[in-house]
DNA sequence: GAATTCATGATTTTT
DNA sequence: TCATGAATTC
């Protein structure tokens, strides 16, 4: 990744420098009497320097509990950082008696790296943690309170459904009946209210309730055996520990003065529970976040916390970073009027120093190869004309599904581009087999584990011989490997009966676990990756195989770079040392330390576009910014459209996304999009609708089919397309316009978008409640009105295309 | 026991 | 459209 996060920052100390000066009366730096660490003065206003008054404040109020809520480009990162150095410089706070929390690896390392700069001495101590691993941390210690023993394994998503998928075989449930995915969710969400099986299967009320909280049971067994914790449990079982051990949550109260939780409105109640246990005795936790960026619910993280926050802490004290030192006067106002909708919020005024900027453009395509090639003339022009260059520039985009056309169409360009996401390095079936064996090795209790590898590659032991080992290992209460193990063994501990060619193959398998354990005591972990994927018959395999052989392979030999780092020390510290980072280090963190992000974003080198989804952008920042896919369905997308809930969180998103961009914001859609392999209508996103008429430049780009060689620029045709300029369709004699409530015998109830003429006939675009959106013929199709129309021209627009129009 | 075809269903995804 | 898991065939 190359644009770091509030970068902007810095260049907002300059347009606040002449406020530099230090100021009475500061609430901030002005320390309680009877205080016992003191700001050293001089040193103070150094390490604050070139900060605003406000953020001056937020960074140096020491003393209690502060919510500081910082809207997009207010300097978040710097104000944390510089907290970070003025407790550890200026009132001599020991950096290891600092609880530093962010969400990501990425985020941590970026404060870390801000705050080094600050303070070099006091970094070098400072830690900051994400939730899940100040988690693993309390339990690699205590987790023997909660059920856990040393060593234990992460389960990652993948892990869980294997267990699911197992106990729904077990307990002869149709997948079809309780999918997988689901029972996923229910056991999550579940476990983020702090309900455990037992209460579960309690209040259980319909027999969909009772299978699900049964499975739940069986599944927590089945983690509890396999002494492993899923990314859930981190959290859980943390909490339940500082809630169990009143002197474990003594220690780490004492320990832990300040605590700093960077992120806040994503927090999920597992983690503000943590964190407010670790504050209530010495009350100096500072929160930060904005809860017009929450756009994590889904993942259970709860905006209400802030609420909660201020109920904990009533003393808190409130600062508002509302300057951004970001955007220009246009996007902000642009980004404010949308978010402007969502109720109940706390509302920010968001203003700017900066220049008031060009309007926001919203450009119609034909459809999304258009969109895509019109937003690679726009980045060639960007760059020529302003000289801008292009990992300035990023395009977000609702679902990745939608990189595709994006990825085809720079590729024939021959533009670089960086595609953040997508199938992550860790999660590659090569990558997981051959950890899996680590896996296996470090904790011979993780079944998930020896599953995955037992008949991988295929060694000839089939899925009867695994569920009879299995069987056998439940009624002996044994992990599934003592099972493989008795195979092997003379006096076959276990009694395991098996078919002489099946005993074989599982014997050979035993051999070759029994041998990497034995290993494990001497060997550095890629020392011993090397072995599995040697013994294993892995290499042998990826030789074989002529398709992804060896792009596979070079995946392994990466993970053999990445588990190099972890040598020198005791072999078996270091295997777990190892499996634990790479179970908390998602792949997009890797890509900054240096491991292999896919082939084509390494060749590019530096300066290259950034693809990104919008989820992914929150916390970057670039001078353009292309959001595609503005249509309804994607965004907001189609699953939030019944929920007004859910609908306010898609705003969130789109809001997160408007402010990522500095100076040039691109909002486009398209007239038809192919979804799924089949072609529709596509209809604008109601946000562009909320977008003040002034600040818009509304554009149809169309598109040639002939030009793809040649490179033109492109064609921003003047017209005025209706966004949001709604007009209704009401040409003499069309019968229906925009906004009316119609019914159609086969789709049902629809609300009219766009009526107009088409040679011969007339054409209506109806969106149809839970059929999508559809062109019909007047002439045709029977509509009829169905209720009162609409207020017409809210939802209208008439695009003026023709198909004809359209290229490819 | 492995390889093939078939059906299905599909946001976002910090850890 | 396209990736994944199940059913079917070799």
């Amino acid at each position: 990744m190359t644009s770091s996060p509030e970068t902007t920052g810095d260049s907002g100390a300059s347009l606040s420098a002449s406020s530099d000066a230090p100021a009475s009366g500061e609430t901030g730096s002005e320390p309680r009497p009877g205080l016992s660490r003191k700001p050293a003065s001089s040193f103070a206003d150094t390490l604050l320097a070139g900060l605003s008054d406000r953020q001056k404040e937020a960074a140096s109020y020491v003393d209690g509990p502060l919510l500081i809520v910082a809207g997009p480009g207010s300097g978040k990162t710097r104000v944390m950082a510089h907290r970070l150095a003025y407790l550890t410089g200026a009132c001599g706070v020991p950096p290891y008696r600092i609880l530093a929390v962010t969400f990501t690896n990425k985020a941590a390392r970026e404060l870390r790296e801000r705050c080094q700069r600050l303070v070099p001495s006091a970094a070098d101590q400072l830690r900051v943690f994400t939730f899940h691993s100040f988690c693993a941390l309390m339990l690699r210690y205590d987790g023997e309170y909660v059920g856990l023993k040393p060593g234990f394994t992460i389960y990652d998503d993948d892990d869980q459904s294997r267990v699911i998928r197992r106990i729904l075989q077990e307990m002869d449930i149709d997948p079809k009946q309780f999918p997988v995915g689901q029972l996923r969710a229910i056991i999550s969400s579940s476990k983020n209210k702090m309900v455990m099986p037992a209460e579960f299967l309690k209040t259980a009320e319909t027999y969909r309730e009772e299978i699900a909280g049964r499975v739940y049971e069986k599944y927590q067994e089945a983690l509890s055996r396999a002494n492993s914790a899923d990314f859930d449990d981190l959290l859980l079982k943390s909490l339940q520990l500082l809630e169990g051990q009143p002197e474990i949550l003594l220690k780490y109260q004492q320990r832990y003065e300040h605590i700093l939780v960077d992120e806040f409105q994503d927090t999920n109640p597992l983690q503000f529970n943590i964190a407010r246990l670790l504050a209530v005795k010495h009350r100096n936790i500072c929160v930060v976040g904005d809860p017009d960026q929450s756009i994590y619910s889904w993942r259970h993280a709860d905006p209400t916390n802030l609420t909660d926050f201020r109920a904990t802490f009533p003393e808190a004290k409130i600062v508002t970073l509302d300057q951004s030192y970001r955007s220009t006067q246009v996007i902000l106002e642009a980004a404010d009027a949308v978010i402007a909708n969502n109720e109940g919020r706390m509302e920010k005024n968001l203003w700017t120093e900066n220049p008031r900027g060009d309007r926001v453009v919203v450009a119609e395509t034909y459809d999304e190869e258009g969109e895509a090639r019109a937003v690679i003339n726009e980045v060639d022009r960007l760059v020529k004309q302003h000289n801008i260059t292009r990992d300035q520039i990023a395009v977000m985009y609702r679902i990745n599904a939608q990189s595709r056309s994006l990825e085809v169409a720079c590729n024939r360009a021959g533009l670089p581009y960086r595609l953040v996401g997508g199938v992550k390095f860790y999660e590659r079936r090569e990558v997981k087999d051959i950890l899996s064996f680590l896996r296996l090795v470090s904790n011979p209790a993780d079944d998930a584990a020896l599953e995955r590898v037992i008949n991988t590659p295929t060694r000839g032991i089939s899925d009867r011989t695994v569920a009879e080992l299995r069987r056998i290992a439940a009624a002996n209460q044994a992990p599934l490997l003592d099972a493989v193990l008795s195979v092997r063994d003379e006096n076959n501990p276990l009694n395991v009966q098996l078919s002489t060619r099946a005993a074989n193959s599982v014997s050979m398998f035993a051999d070759l676990v029994a041998r990497l354990i034995e290993q494990s005591l001497v060997l550095q972990p890629q020392e011993l990756i090397d072995l599995a994927m040697e013994r294993s018959g892995y290499v042998r395999m990826l030789q074989e195989d002529k398709e992804t052989g060896e792009e596979r392979m070079e995946n392994l030999r990466e993970l053999r770079g990445s588990a190099e780092q972890y040598s020198g020390g005791e072999p078996r510290e270091q295997l777990s040392e190892f499996l634990e980072n790479v179970a908390l280090v998602s792949d997009v963190d890797a890509v900054r330390t240096g491991n292999p992000l896919r082939q084509e974003a390494r060749e590019e080198g530096q300066d290259a576009i950034t693809l990104i989804t919008l989820h992914q952008a929150k916390g970057l920042e670039y001078e353009a910014v292309f959001m595609v896919g503005m249509e309804e369905g994607l965004l907001p997308h189609s699953r939030s459209t019944e929920d007004p809930v859910q609908m306010e969180e898609e705003r969130r998103l789109c809001y997160v996304g408007m402010t990522r961009a500095k100076r040039w914001l691109y909002m486009m859609h398209t007239f038809q999009r192919r979804f799924r392999g089949s072609l529709s209508p596509s209809m604008p996103s109601r946000f562009l609708m909320e977008l003040p008429e002034p600040l818009v430049k509304a554009q149809t780009v169309r598109s040639r089919a002939s030009q793809t060689e040649t490179r033109a620029d492109p064609q921003w045709s003047r017209r005025a397309a209706a966004v949001p300029a709604a007009r209704s369709a009401s040409q003499p004699g069309l019968e229906f316009s925009a906004g009316d409530r119609v019914r159609h015998s086969h789709f049902g109830e629809g609300v009219v978008v766009s009526v107009k003429a088409v040679p011969g006939d007339v054409e209506a675009t109806v969106a149809f409640s839970g059929n999508g959106v559809k062109r019909l013929m007047l002439g045709f199709a029977k509509l009829e009105r169905s209720g009162a129309g609409a207020d017409s021209g809210k939802n209208g627009r008439d695009t003026g295309h023709s198909p004809e129009d359209g290229g490819a």
